[in-house]
DNA sequence: TGATAACCGAGACGGTACGTCACGTCTTTAA
DNA sequence: TTAAAGACGTGACGTACCGTCTCGGTTATCA
């Protein structure tokens, strides 16, 4: 019984190139976008060799797979209970907003958007996006629990995709930064409506919980 | 002596081949996006030498807005007053919903968000946002009248962005038709937010609910 | 009935960019032989796209070919009759030497000497030979009119091996130049043996013995 | 207390994996020549990791001389005296036959003609060349001693050259085997040169032969 | 009607990326 | 100490596009 194969022989893996090429992809995902990538470019701004990069990820799109994973997984859930449902949405736009004012994130969004999107990239960017809407079930049991939320009528995914598109239409389609202003604007929409104050009895009850 | 500089001499640009043109990049842009839009590739399914594309529009970008300038056109400001605000918000959604589901209009709304978006594509996909603001200013003005909208708290930015970026988290994200549901469930939520209608006391159905 | 298909459409195809590429091709014959020839390298010196060189020869025999073409027909036919055997003898070999020392030249044998040496480069270096081989017959037929070649006993071939063999011997393995005085004695062996001038008894008995 | 420095420490080298290594060199050596020469795939062949074969032999010249040392010393001088000049000629003749049959030693000497030939390889060849030149000295001397050849005129060098290389060319460029009849023709002519016997009027003969 | 100037098609060209392959060096673990 | 394993830098390979360029041929307009 000769010895089971052997995993860890031979000349390691640099864990220093394996960074500075993530690194540089993410550079050049923000610079030129996913359909613009170029291997040996990447391959010469991390002074590495073309060969190295295809070695590891023998795809453009597992690449930026690995590339972007750190990215998200730093940016992620870390959505807790703020007690109201103001805080809460404020805080999931805050995250959202994050996401898309790196330009890995907006990259990948972007990508993830077009056409024929890879199904890694696809993925990679549905992610985040399903830890969200998980989040915002919490988020809306706590509202209703708290007599803010009509879960009769709302489920969660509509208001989330108001929540995050319209993050997304400020940020990258009219490229004006997510003030605090703004925020509170919307998400008072999404609690209230449009509609004017006067005739509205919950506020009471609401004023007193958050906070 | 000679002939003052004549501007009309010589052999004229043919119009058939401009059109055929145009029309073979629509259908480009359509199946792979701006990005991937290769000039050969129209040049061939038009029966038109390369040459001839690129000295009309010598970039990319003033090629695809030459082919979508009458497509955005048409597809513009035909916004009536419906009475409601719920009529008005619901007939806006769908104009923005027709321009994102056409493959071209999806594919310019992508590139228009990318990072190193080109001026050219740039305006071309603020050309239309523009108009529906202008719009929307008249649908507030009209709500405000009705009582409907408070004018003193929500400028009509936000809320427009609200709209127009939940049809494209739906679109483009999920890749979820808009169906009728959906869109009168936003529209609800933008007129008079989540919260309950009035004195509701919703802990049990939702303490029921949650498991 | 349209135009016969014509040739001669398209930018023409630049003769000095041929004329620099097949002289670079040369160069890098002569310093890294046939199997060592770099095409990207040779693209570099002609200062010359790798593309320009791979759309004219696709493969690197027909590169090599075309490059020791013009070399080959220039070094060719000038075999004159000198008048005697002494001096054609010593014209040949001097045709030979010539070939053999030009760097390209001396790549050519070498690579059509090694094994696998390919088709094109054989032909093309059995080329000369040939015509080498066809000059040596009236070489011969003159010699023997003249009553200086024993035609009954000596085919051409043999000779013509002996001649060139020898200065092969003498350029390529030696690496020895091929000086006048060398020339004259490879020459007169040939005409007329090592045996001594005078007297000349032991030729009876070796006489008798050949044949 | 340390042990003293002891020098046969640790894994001995092992000599059957040297001997399997050189056994394939010449193979690959006669298959591929020595530009082509492919050290993982000795290493594969082998049995052996290529690191083993750059521990021993650094460069590809090393490992052929190492490869061909063995096979050299044993075709070499074992020239003896048969009598007369044609017969030490046609042994002469067949002893470097061998060697240029051989695919290893064929690939060899195509080595060492090529231009930038190693000096390891040069060597190489050269040793059984200068080998030879030492025993064509006796071979002259004692055909001097029969009156068969005429020292005063011709140094053994130019006669050798004229012998190998008619051999070279005879299996090497002209690809054909050295038959008897060949090897006796070619000794001929050194021996006593192309002319006719004595009083020969080949005129007329010639001259119908010549058309 | 003929000249003429712009247009059009064809294709060579430089450039760049592609992904693969082989080589020789190196660094590590196992024997 | 040596062997095996395998990552690594280097560089050639041949292909595929792209956008530019330079032609020769064509065609509508004006004199």
């Amino acid at each position: 019984m000769t010895a089971a194969k052997r995993r860890d022989l031979g000349r390691p893996r640099g864990k220093p190139i394996e960074r500075q090429i993530l690194e540089e992809t993410l550079r050049e995902l923000a610079e030129h976008g996913v359909s613009g990538l170029s291997i040996p470019r990447i391959a010469e701004a991390a002074q590495v060799n073309k060969t190295s990069i295809y070695r590891r990820w023998p795809t453009k799109e597992e690449l930026v797979a690995a590339a972007l994973e750190d990215t998200l997984r730093s940016t992620a859930g870390e959505l807790r209970d703020t007690g109201s449902l103001r805080g809460d949405l404020e805080q999931m736009l805050s995250v959202v907003a994050a996401q898309l004012s790196s330009p890995s994130g907006r990259a990948l969004l972007v990508a993830s958007m077009s056409e024929g999107a890879a199904a890694a990239v696809g993925a990679l960017a549905g992610d985040p996006m399903v830890r969200r809407q998980e989040a915002a079930v919490g988020l809306v049991m706590r509202a209703a629990e708290r007599g803010e939320w009509d879960v009769e009528r709302y489920l969660p995914d509509a208001v989330f995709a108001m929540l995050t598109g319209s993050a997304m239409h400020r940020l990258l389609l009219e490229r004006q930064p997510l003030t605090e202003a703004w925020s509170r604007t919307t998400v008072e929409v999404l609690v209230r409506g449009v509609r004017p104050e006067k005739a509205v009895t919950p506020r009471t009850s609401a004023a007193k919980r958050s906070r």
